[in-house]
This record gives structure tokens, C-alpha cells and sequence, in this order.
RNA sequence: GUGACUAUCGUUCAAUGGUAGGACAAUGGUUUGUGGUACCAUGAAUCAGGGUUCGAUUCCCUGUAGUCACCCCA
């Protein structure tokens, strides 16, 4: 869980000399380069870049279970699968994300390649899936198309807590429905992934911007309404009048609340069809058992957006708010971007935050199945049969953990408890000559020997009988057992 | 991008302007063919680079990274 702090800069040595080979810890090669400076070095940082990290085994439970709930999702809700380049032209992305959001103008990841291509790391997904959507031709198929993605996506801000700049999206978008019946389908099927993740005190946060136009007209009459009562701002919300207004609406402190609570609201600003869009979203995700709040304050960064737009807001105990996700719908974005006129409507999961919030609120990750079985050899001749026993167990479908590397019997036992085993195989010298091996219960203690070709069969006996009692107790012999 | 705080074995927590210590974890052992506990042993760190100093892990500067606030967002 916990990520190297600092950074370790080590020589590494293109050509090792034989002392540092056989030094095996990387630390003691520093201090030996050190001491040897003849040979040709080169300097490298072991440390990952800023904003990024590894996401290490003991974190991978969490990312299991995930992943299983999407794609559970994915497929109840009749979503295909597609996967997009993590590259694409940077023109993409400022065209549909929008020159003048910050994702565009401050956090894109944007290099020339080689070929003299002006390209970008992904900054959000729906960018490519349009893109993918339009090459392919997609507009053919039988409508809504529904596709899932899920994945890195990179922007370069500030790292914190939850956010990085490399971070991973799961990304559901339906293609080629305008009906407010798929927005609210959409949300329905957000709330129940993060509510098979086990996720509590969720709740949705939904608007509507309506068209590109009324956005800028309520824009206007936001500026007209804050300007004028400039004075009552706090210094930051001045700051962001001329910057960022819609931001203002955003703003935690009091004096600016109270004044937004009079200012126009985007909902009195949208044009018929999207109010009448709205109104029914709302019906629909009334009809739902959705925790959902309109929030007229609600803006999106995102220049594509149109009609409804929507958050995923998880809170804690000290009332904090966290954004888990968000979408809406983007009835503009195929055509602008070249294709056919097309309804879209999609959202994107933010899933490092999803597994902070549900280590923080203690949800159990996936459990990764156990090793029952382990497989103990002792000497030469063993070792070269255990492989081959190793493989036959793998064949059947019995997960076997083994310690070849390890001399003594006793230390592999030790591994074969602190695993919580239920059986140890134990073949030696004599069972490899016998063509025996020893099955050793973990639980009673007691063990028996078997020919080698009904060792499969007897493992697999005891197994089945250990299941039918019940949950394996991983025998740990407490002081009691002394005293 | 701005500001603040922080940086010690794999993890965690100590200490010091004078050769950095514990706990947990790891590895080996306590009649070399049998597990737990206990005991013993072993390996393992001052983020990097400069400066001040007789001497820096400690003080100063820079860099790097993390955390927090802002910005913004997932």
C-alpha cells in the first residue's frame, strides 16, 4: 500500500565485475561501485515519476473486485468492450475536451513524436471512443451502442491523496439515443457498480446545461449578476469572476453561498427541448431508488458536455465530499468531431478513488483463492520429481504452493503453515526411489503414504471432505494448546 | 501552476553536530526427514546534490518525492 517516499539513486554498472554479481542486494552493489569507479557507469533514479505509482500485490484485491463488479456490469447492461489507444492526435482532444478547460490548456500530457506528429496521452476516454466510434463506422449499427472501456488515463497536476497523474477510468458510453430514458439509465447503472462495490452514502448530484448556446447565455447572465455585486465576493471568488465564473457557484465560503443563492440558475436558461429533457430525467430517476440531488451549481469541466450532466459524490462522516465520477450526455461531440450527427451520452468512474473510498470505509476486496494444497521435496532425486508432481496437481485444478528453493524440510513446513494449508505433500529420497509420496493432513497432523499416480486422487479425496466440513480452520496451535 | 509541511532498514517508530537503535516482517538455526510458541543468529536505512563545520543523518540552500490548501478534477 505504502509507495517508496523517497528517491534512491543507484549506479548501475553496464559491465558487472564478479564481486558484484554475486552480491545480491542492490545496496551493497552502490557501495561497491563506489569503492570501484573504473568501470563505466550510468546513473539512474529508481523511482517512479511524480503522480505515478505501482500498484503492488497487497493492493490488488481491491482492484480485483473491481474490476469483477464492471465487468458484471458491463455485461448485465448489454455493454461491448473496446480499447483505445493510449496515444492519440492532441487536435482530438482539444477540439472535444475544449481549448480553454484546464484538462486542455494546463494538464495534457502533449509531445511531438518522432514522425514529427503532434500527439497527447489520454486525458479522459470519451475523446477516443468518438474517434473510434466515427472510423469504424459504427453509426451502422443497431442503436443505442453501447461500449465499455476501462483504463490509464493521464493528467499532469498536482498529485494528492486519490489523485495522480497517471489514474485509471472505467468508461461506459451509449451511442445514438437522444430519449432522457438512457440518461437515467446511465446513472442507474453507476449507482449500481459503486453500490456492488460496496459503497455507501452515495449520492448523485444532477443538471442540465442544455445546448452550447444557452450554457452561454446563462454564462452572461451569471458574469452580469456576480459583477454587480462584486463587492460581497470573497478575494478568490473576484479572482475567479474574470477566470472561471461558473466556479463562483462552487465556492465553500459563506458570504459567496449566500450571494450565489440568488443568482440565476443555468435551469431557468436552458431552451425548450432540454427543459422538457430534463423534466422527464427527473421523472424517470424518480420512478428509480436513486439517492440523486438536482444541483443547479453543478458544472463540468469538459466543453462537450450538453443537456444533463451528472456527479458521483461519496461523503464521509465529517460531511467531506468526494467526487468518484461523473458524465452526462454529449449529443454534439460525433458530429463536431466529423461523424454523422449522434446522441451520446456516457461516464466515466474514477477507480484509485473508488478504492480509497472503500478502504476507507472498510469494504472487503476480493478474496484471491488460496493455495490447499503444499508441495515439500527433500533432496536431489525429490526435487526433480516434485516438478513434475507440481504440474499433475496444476492439471486437476489443485492450487499447490510449493518452496523449491528452500533445503530443510522444517522451513518448508513452516511455509506450508503460514500459508494455512490443508495438506502437505512430502516427498524425500526414498519416496522419489518408491515412487511413493507422503500426504501429510495439516489439520490432524497425521499422514499417509500413496503410490505416486493415486497421489492426485487421495489429495483430492481429503479436499473434498475438508470442504463438506465447512470453512477451513488453518490449523495455528495457540499457547492454550500447551497450557 | 502557487503556497505550506514532511522525508531514517521492506514496514513502523526512536536518537544524535562525533562510528543510527528497537519492534514487526524476512532468512537461517535450536540432534542435518516434520509445522505453533519460545530462544539464538543474520542481512537491511539517514532521499539526492551542494554549503557551513575539525566533523552533518542532524544546521543552511537547491533538487526530487509525498501530504495538505489553492487551482482544478477523477
Amino acid at each position: 500500500m505504502t509507495q517508496k517516499k523517497s528517491a534512491k539513486k543507484v549506479e548501475v554498472k553496464k559491465e558487472k565485475s564478479p564481486a558484484a554479481k554475486k552480491s545480491v542486494a542492490k545496496k551493497s552493489v552502490v557501495k561497491k561501485n563506489l569503492s570501484a569507479p573504473e568501470v563505466s557507469q550510468e546513473e539512474i533514479l529508481l523511482q517512479a515519476l511524480r503522480g505515478m505509482r505501482d500498484i503492488l500485490p497487497d493492493e490488488q484485491p481491491y482492484w480485483e473486485r473491481v474490476r469483477r463488479a464492471l465487468s458484471h456490469a458491463q455485461q448485465e447492461y448489454g455493454f461491448q468492450r473496446i480499447d483505445t489507444p493510449l496515444v492519440e492526435f492532441a487536435h482530438l482532444f482539444t477540439r472535444s475536451v475544449g481549448t480553454g478547460t484546464d484538462i486542455v490548456d494546463k494538464e495534457m500530457y502533449i509531445f511531438n513524436t518522432r514522425g514529427g506528429d503532434r500527439v497527447a496521452l489520454r486525458p479522459e476516454f470519451t475523446a477516443g471512443i468518438a474517434r473510434a466510434f466515427i472510423q469504424h463506422g459504427m453509426s451502422v449499427l443497431s442503436k443505442p451502442v453501447k461500449l465499455f472501456s476501462m483504463g490509464p488515463v493521464y493528467r499532469y497536476d498536482r498529485p494528492q491523496e486519490g489523485r495522480y497523474r497517471e489514474f485509471y477510468q472505467a468508461n461506459f458510453d451509449m451511442f445514438g439515443e437522444s430519449d432522457p430514458i438512457l440518461d437515467a439509465q446511465t446513472i442507474q447503472l453507476a449507482y449500481r457498480v459503486v453500490q456492488q462495490l460496496g459503497l455507501k452514502n452515495i449520492e448523485f448530484q444532477v443538471n442540465s446545461i442544455g445546448t452550447a448556446e444557452s450554457r452561454k447565455e446563462y454564462s452572461k447572465a451569471l458574469v452580469r449578476f456576480l459583477e454587480s455585486q462584486k463587492h460581497k465576493l470573497c478575494q478568490n471568488c473576484r479572482e475567479r469572476l474574470a477566470t472561471n465564473p461558473m466556479r463562483v457557484l462552487d465556492c465553500k465560503e459563506d458570504k459567496c453561498i449566500q450571494l450565489t443563492a440568488q443568482a440565476p440558475q443555468s435551469l431557468d436558461y436552458l431552451d425548450q427541448e432540454s427543459r422538457e429533457h430534463f423534466k422527464r430525467l427527473l421523472e424517470y430517476l424518480d420512478e428509480l431508488d436513486l439517492p440523486y440531488a438536482i444541483n443547479t451549481r453543478l458544472v463540468r469541466g469538459l466543453d462537450y458536455y450538453t443537456k444533463t450532466v451528472f456527479e458521483i459524490w461519496s461523503g464521509d462522516q465529517e460531511g467531506k465530499k468526494y467526487s468518484l465520477g461523473g458524465g452526462g450526455r454529449y449529443d454534439g461531440l460525433i458530429e463536431s468531431l466529423g461523424g454523422e450527427a449522434t446522441p451520446a451520452i456516457g461516464f466515466g468512474l474514477g477507480l484509485d478513488r473508488v478504492i480509497l473510498e472503500m478502504k476507507r470505509t472498510q469494504v472487503k476486496p476480493y478474496e484471491l483463492p488460496k493455495p490447499r494444497v503444499f508441495l515439500a521435496q527433500l533432496g536431489d532425486m525429490a526435487k526433480k520429481k516434485s516438478l513434475r508432481i507440481f504440474s499433475d496437481l496444476e492439471k486437476s485444478s489443485i492450487l499447490v504452493a510449493e518452496s523449491f528453493g528452500r533445503g530443510s524440510l522444517k522451513s518448508q513446513l513452516r511455509v506450508a503453515n503460514r500459508l494455512g494449508v490443508e495438506i502437505t505433500i512430502i516427498i524425500g529420497q526414498k519416496e522419489a526411489l518408491d515412487e511413493t509420496a507422503i500426504v501429510k493432513d495439516m489439520i490432524s497432523g497425521t499422514q499417509e503414504t500413496v503410490t505416486q499416480p493415486k497421489l492426485v486422487d487421495a489429495v483430492k479425496k481429503i479436499l473434498k471432505s475438508n470442504a463438506a466440513l465447512g470453512p477451513v480452520m488453518p490449523i495455528v496451535h495457540t499457547d492454550d494448546d500447551e497450557e
